[in-house]
DNA sequence: TATTTCCAGTAACAAATGTTACAGTTCCCT
DNA sequence: AGGGAACTGTAACATTTGTTACTGGAAATA
């Protein structure tokens, strides 16, 4: 059973004072993209800022030849610093966003976000807030993508991973992998197998356990 | 002869409206850093907004090990959109930005800067546009390293220098290029060596110029 | 001119990653 | 039970990038 509008309003209602909260309320649009779902598309335009109120978003770069690079998650009460200001462009084509989990997503029309900027200060700092940590998260993709070699990432990369989905057991192919980490399914089995031989995990099927030092 | 400090305002008028502009007039800081400079040091809290009056500033990501790699370029006219969010944040110690030319400087200090973020619409639009270059160019950055081989990223990184410069002619040492692009030295010359011989471009000491498709 | 310093060129080798191909397993569906 | 789809394991090889070491030329300096 669905919860009220109003109950995803609540939700929000430690980080935004009381009016615009109430504004929130009268301007959003409520959205329930199922699990798999791609929000965002390569060359899509979005005209709505989305505000999670469950579920977990993938936000991914995506180059011509259709390899992905995971750049970061969007989670609960967070949004996305991306569409705050990259609605206007729409040349904006090589970011993709797809629900890993069903979701409820509240929409606030970019001309209402905008002067909510200036009118609410609990707002702008949200704003400000979310593109920062966006900063930090992107540059350190970079950071592993620039300095890393793929066995210290693939290591990293269930452990983000698991802090998403909060267990230690991730369910994921090789295949899956490789697409997010941009790079080849063998090579993923490879070293796969040869954390497995140093004890930092287990693996079975389509399993993997995490071991030591999370 | 340095300019006067009403000059250097002068070159915001078509971007900010009248009222802002005066008090950019009275609430700005001036600092003119000569070439080489490292205006922020990994570890380092900026507490004002620079405004790039003239001179180029080398923004790039320096990681524990000294590597480098070039994140963007911030010209005459731009503002660094991470000093906006990034200031308050001490622990954002990974980003070093370095004066290529001698340069001149307007600062905002943080707090006002964040009043003219809801009085100034003109303000607001600058610090957003600006934010969603730096996304565009950290982006490519990412491309670049995750998605491009090292011949092509240096088939592109004489360009985007000599579009900075304005110059076909680049004058780096091959120790220099290798800095920005995070890798070796002897890797450089290997590849300069061979887009020399396929006729990418001609070399002579430390100089190379680009022959074709800028 | 002699000396030193900086830089490019190159070889030889090491390591990391990408690619192709194929075998064997598990799982799902009918 | 049988067929097919999806997945992992592995080998063999190609390509790319990193590393070390050494050479000689150009420029700077004494």
């Amino acid at each position: 059973m669905p919860e009220s509008s109003l109950d995803h309003i609540s939700k929000f209602s430690s980080v935004f004072e009381p009016g615009l909260l109430a504004e929130l309320e009268s301007n959003h649009m409520l959205m329930q993209p199922r699990a798999g779902e791609i929000m965002m598309n390569p060359g899509q335009t979005i005209r709505a800022v989305p505000l999670v109120v469950s579920g977990t978003f993938k936000v991914s770069r995506v180059n011509d030849a259709g390899q992905e690079l995971l750049l970061y998650y969007v989670r609960e009460g967070e949004s996305c610093a991306m569409t705050f200001t990259c609605c206007m462009m729409a040349h904006f084509s090589v970011i993709k966003a797809s629900c890993e989990d069903d979701s409820v997503l509240l929409c606030v029309p970019m001309h209402v976000m905008d002067q909510w900027m200036t009118k609410y200060p609990t707002w702008k700092r949200f704003v400000m807030t979310t593109i920062l940590s966006r900063f930090t998260e992107i540059i350190k993709a970079i950071d592993e993508v620039a300095f890393k070699k793929l066995d210290d990432r693939l290591v990293n990369y269930p452990k983000e991973k698991s802090s998403v989905t909060g267990s230690s057991l991730i369910n994921l192919s090789h295949q899956q992998i490789a697409d997010e980490l941009g790079t080849n399914r063998v090579v993923i089995s490879r070293l796969l197998k040869k954390l497995e031989i140093d004890k930092k995990l287990l693996l079975y099927r389509t399993q993997i356990k995490l071991l030591k030092d999370l």
